[in-house]
DNA sequence: TTGAAAGCGGTACCAA
DNA sequence: TTGGTACCGCTTTCAA
């Protein structure tokens, strides 16, 4: 019989059926001239001899070339420059395909990003990776670069409705939850509890307090949740609105902070001898967690995978644009929980940009 | 000026050089019959024009054959079969390169495993993925295999000190101090905690009880580690034990169950009316965990990522072979902790085995 | 020591 | 509707 085990090439469906080449191609690829009886019956034997193309030879014959767009904010860069870091390793793992990447920087989220898609639009780039700030302002960008012809991939944030061909971030609404139930291992008696974040109009910082929320209700109804503070991503307000809520008359006794811009609060709960008397929970991780950890004064971080999802978000992109377009990616990270006695396994990925084990 | 974006290849060295492309290939790759002289030019001129081999055309032209024995036993099944899926799904995934993979199974760790891995002297195999149950007893087989030429991989577990071209494994030791963590956080009171393996002679286990034992030394002095539980990957035997070590005269409070064999310890816990009582801490996942996890019967566990791990494994062991052995992985995943907030994330790889974001 | 040429397995064009 | 064939970039063999 014959060995499904080894699979055969189109050469070999063409010798079995005693027919060129060429029109086992054409039958393959949905090409037009071809009789249906011929194509059944290639389709029928390819199947028969499992038939499996060699990849090498086509990414060698068709040369595809690909230009991708990458827009993302300089700000925050503990956050940004991993995910370059990822998109940049993936685009050099590539085999036999010209890959042409191009990063754009702007300032912060909702600051030049815009301006920066728009003049995408005549550069007629195959795909981009950006990070929708605001998804209701750039849904109208979104949509006519895909009438252009250029797949939008959305990374670290959603922009749900929008034209964009997918999404690649680290699940929003269990970051939010697993901080309330994190929180929740710590204060077992009834108190008060906040949380800053960056901007609600980024869909998944709204997810992150959308899963804090709903988990503290379910989980820990003894602790109550204080209005939500906007730092809107700038160092200075963030410190502001943090002695302010300090100061307010109900103290929390936690805080999780779900930007990874958490430095200006931490400076203002330091200032006010907080740390290490109130359980806060952060978000990523960079060189100035790293003792805070250590010591006990942060609980824990959620570690958002910035690496990672450049990478994978690189990879998905390509694998859509290559597969015609049939595949959409929808890949929500599970997020890192990063605890002082794991600590270790992620800061040796702190200073360089390389990340051997991916994990 | 030449571009160096524009990266180039082999034909364009040669013309710039009027030379033949076969010199120039020649002059690539060490082979012998190229004048010292020829050859610096060449490398000089392949460095200015910023060189890059189409791996595609390399790939098509060697056509490499690689044959590549798995070696993993039955039991666990959790753990196990998504490691193979995972080893399945890297190897579906290689472009241009005829891989054969044979997958052989014992009955569990050390039954088994050192007369499947003679058998494979005979076979040739470029590559052999196994789990060294008991490390001291299987250095020679690896040290033979070493010899005639076949790349040895650990997965899952280590073997020190052996020929071993590398290892994928969860971090062991981050995995016990997790552990040891957690429980403190749960445990503030001065008591007595207790944790069951499978084999101390596996060494991940036995790192497992390292990290488990320093951590609760340093984060939690107040509670006390009684003896080691070992229950030989035998569910009788694990049941037993339990049950003889809840009996006994000192209770502990918090259960650290460091192999994914938990069920029959989760049984006896079961009977004796503890769940829900002592704070218990398991590792990986599978279906009968899930509705314990939900209740809140056991804090967390610890997932070793076995779909991963296989992945990382297989691209490793391929890598290796490729890069004619200059590589030798070790690569230690950092395990995820699977609180009841982030379980359904998880939660749905568990009945197939696809794996499509990777997490 | 070097050059020329035959493929590897597909794709795409031209001729029949 | 089909068959035949040039070509993608590299490796390797055979001649010069």
């Amino acid at each position: 019989m014959n060995n499904p085990s080894k699979s055969s090439g189109i050469k070999d469906i063409a010798n079995a059926l005693g027919i060129s080449i060429g029109t086992v191609d054409r039958a393959l690829h949905e090409r037009t001239g071809v009789s249906p009886k011929t194509k059944a019956r290639v389709l029928q034997m390819a199947e028969k001899l499992g038939y499996k193309p060699n990849l090498a030879a086509q990414a060698l014959k068709l040369n595809r070339r690909l230009e991708i767009a990458v827009v993302l904010p300089k700000q925050i860069s503990h956050f940004f420059d991993p995910l370059r870091a990822g998109i940049r390793a993936a685009a050099d793992a590539t085999v036999g395909m010209h890959i042409k990447v191009t990063f754009y920087e702007y300032p912060r989220l909702g600051q030049g990003d815009l301006e920066l898609l728009e003049a995408r639009l005549k550069d007629k780039y195959d795909g981009i990776i950006f990070t929708p700030g605001n998804p209701r302002k750039l849904e109208s960008i979104i949509q006519r670069l895909a009438a252009h012809g250029t797949a939008v991939l959305c990374v670290a944030s959603d922009a749900p409705g929008s034209r964009r061909i997918g999404l690649v971030s680290a699940h929003a609404y269990s970051s939010g939850a697993l901080a309330a139930e994190l929180l929740s291992h710590k204060l077992s008696r009834k108190t008060h509890v906040a949380t800053i974040t960056g901007e609600l109009t980024t869909f998944d910082h709204a997810e992150k307090l959308r899963g804090f929320a709903a988990t503290l209700a379910m989980l820990a109804p003894h602790l109550s949740l204080l209005p939500v503070v906007e730092s809107h991503e700038r160092p200075k307000e963030a410190y502001r609105q943090t002695i302010a809520l300090l100061h307010g008359e109900t103290k929390p006794q936690g805080l999780y902070i779900s930007t990874a811009n958490s430095l200006p609060v931490l400076r203002a709960l330091e200032e006010e001898d907080l740390l290490g008397k109130i359980q806060v929970v952060t978000t990523d991780l960079f060189q100035e967690l790293v003792p805070m950890i250590e010591t006990g004064k942060i609980l824990a971080t959620l570690y958002q995978r910035p690496y990672t999802q450049g990478k994978v978000a690189f990879e998905s992109l390509i694998t859509h644009l290559l597969e015609e377009r049939k595949t959409s990616p929808m890949i929500r990270l599970a997020p890192h929980i990063i605890f002082r006695s794991n600590l270790p396994l992620f800061t040796d990925r702190l200073d360089g940009l390389a990340d051997p084990g991916r994990s």
